[in-house]
Order: C-alpha cells, then sequence, then structure tokens
DNA sequence: CAAAACTACGTAGTTAAATACATAAATAAA
DNA sequence: TTTATTTATGTATTTAACTACGTAGTTTTG
C-alpha cells in the first residue's frame, strides 16, 4: 500500500496478528472436536511444566518469553481449571513454585495426539520458502547490532 | 522453544509485536529528531488522504486495511492534531468526509525527507533472505484457500 | 551486621487492535 | 409507498500483550 508499511513491519505485525487471532480460534475448535475445552493460549505454559516438572513464576516467564506479569495472568487461567497447582518455596519465601495438578497431567496425555495433528499443520502453513520464523529471527539480529534509531540517525548525518 | 510455537505462528506474531512497538518507539524519536511531532501510527491514514485527498471513514479504514472502529480512534487522534478535518457529505448524509488540514498538508512537506530516510533503514532491515513479507502472504495465501481448522479436521479423518 | 542493591511476585493502568451492538440514512422490494 | 435490507458511522466492551510501580524477601557490600 505505501512505501514505508508495505515494506516495511509496522503493518506486517497486524497481519501477523489476525492470522495468529485465527488459528487461535480454530485451534480452541479443533480441541473441541476431541472433547476437550483448551484454549491455544495456555499451551506453552502448560507444555514447558509437562517437562521441567517444577518452575517459579519467572522461571516460566523467561521459558514462554513472556513477562512475569502476562505470566500470571495466564496462570491464574490455569489455576481456576485446576490444571495446574502452586506452593511457596521453603527455601526463598519470595518464590511460587508452580505444578501440574494430576488433572493436569491426564489432559496432557489427551491432548498429546491433537499436538501432533496441529504441529503438521502448522508446518505446513509455516514452511515456505520464504521461511516466517527465519525472517524474524534475522530482522532481530539486524536491530540487536544496531537500532532502527541509529541506523535512521547516522542515515541522516550521512547526508 | 517446543513443538507447536517455535515452528508455528502462535508465539511468532508475539515477536513480530514487540518488534513493531519497538520501531514505532524509535519511529517518533527520529521524528522529534527533525523536530516533527508525529506517530508512526498516524502514518497509514495520512499518506492516504496526501494521495487521495477526500475519503469518508469506511474508505480510509479499507485503505489502510483495519476494521472502521480502529480507523475512527485513528481519526480522532488527528483531529485533536488538527492535521485532518471532517465534513458531512451533501448528496449522502451518513458519510463524513475526511481531508487534511492545511497544517497536515505542511507537516506532509516537512516529513517527506524524513520517511525517506526510514523507508531506506526499514528495507535494509527487512529485506533478508527470508523475506518477511513474502513469508507471511505465502502463509496468508495457503489459509485462503483451506483454514487451519479444515486442514486439521481432514488429518485426523485420515488417521 | 546494618545499609544498599537486587530479585520475585503482584497489582494497576495503558495500548492497539478486535467484536458486538446500536442508530440513522439510503436503497431495494413488496 | 410503506417495509425490509444494506450501508456508514459510532460506542461499549473485550483481549492479549505491555510498562510502571510497590512490597517483601535475599544477597552483597562497606
Amino acid at each position: 500500500m505505501n512505501i514505508i508499511d508495505e515494506s516495511g513491519i509496522l503493518a506486517i505485525s497486524t497481519r501477523l496478528q489476525r492470522l495468529s487471532e485465527q488459528l487461535r480460534k480454530d485451534g480452541a475448535l479443533f480441541y473441541k472436536s476431541y472433547g476437550i475445552d483448551f484454549e491455544p493460549k495456555w499451551f506453552p505454559v502448560v507444555y514447558t511444566l509437562h517437562h521441567k516438572e517444577v518452575l517459579s513464576v519467572v522461571e516460566i516467564a523467561n521459558e514462554i518469553g513472556y513477562t512475569h506479569p502476562s505470566t500470571i495472568s495466564l496462570l491464574k487461567e490455569l489455576e481456576k481449571q485446576k490444571l495446574i497447582r502452586s506452593k511457596k518455596d521453603k527455601v526463598d519465601e519470595r518464590k511460587r513454585l508452580i505444578s501440574l495438578t494430576p488433572k493436569g497431567q491426564e489432559l496432557i496425555v489427551k491432548m498429546k495426539p491433537v499436538w501432533d495433528v496441529m504441529s503438521s499443520v502448522l508446518k505446513e502453513i509455516a514452511d515456505n520458502q520464504n521461511n516466517l520464523l527465519q525472517a524474524i529471527n534475522e530482522a532481530e539480529t539486524k536491530l540487536m547490532h544496531q537500532s532502527f534509531l541509529q541506523r535512521a540517525l547516522q542515515l541522516k548525518s550521512e547526508e
């Protein structure tokens, strides 16, 4: 549509956001088709706890790549679903140790075949010539080395 | 990090959202370095009006690819900045015809060199081997033909 | 070992988008 | 020409992330 947005990243993020919303809805419906009441957004936390067993709030946040406040709100939902539980760390009283409940573990067993299907469908969609993940990694790496602002200011001063 | 999120699109959208937030902040700072008070999110509307002169709310929404409520809130901000104005369409009384104010047009003249710099920096960042835009286009196209849910249900029934 | 700095967690508030709903004007159909 | 449908706009609410801030433990340092 235009010089900056079309070639840039600003509008792209809106499109990806929509894409992911669509996938979330479809994901939820697909779980439902197996008789499972599970929201795709819970997946990262549940999957992490499935492998790590016991983790603190901040540890989970780091694992799933969200800020801790975002993580806390996911944990609240999962606690309401009785899929996870938490108790104070006796060694470090600031920490809350989170783990799956038996109900949570049972659910994972039921969900595993669902995940397999989802996983291959997502591969089908995202594995393009122009790999989405790769493209983002490359852009992020470039910005890590030098921010947009730094690059822009430099170009400005060169004129 | 895991089978679905790392290879899929769910986490990718969060990362892109962050990327775009970063770019927005830097963009605003870069405008400021020219003494210009302009938020990058206003760009699509302003740029569209620069080329089309007079448009209704829904027409702008379609041009920039947002829903009309989102567009309305952008328009409100721009009106507060006195960069745009609107009047009722005499032919169709439902329509509000939006256009740039003289102040808005002056601002565009000042912003043009800034846009040139931004545009080349964004090219530098986004033009990777794995082109971001291309990758998204390909994923969207695939999903247009057959949704995630349809693909998943089909795979499920084949088992 | 007391003061300072850091870490873990939690809450409140913000943001940029979306949906869902409401109203009024214009057009089409009975 | 009334009635039904569609279109344009607007408002209210929701969502998923964020930042900013506060408090309470823990660790480091003078």
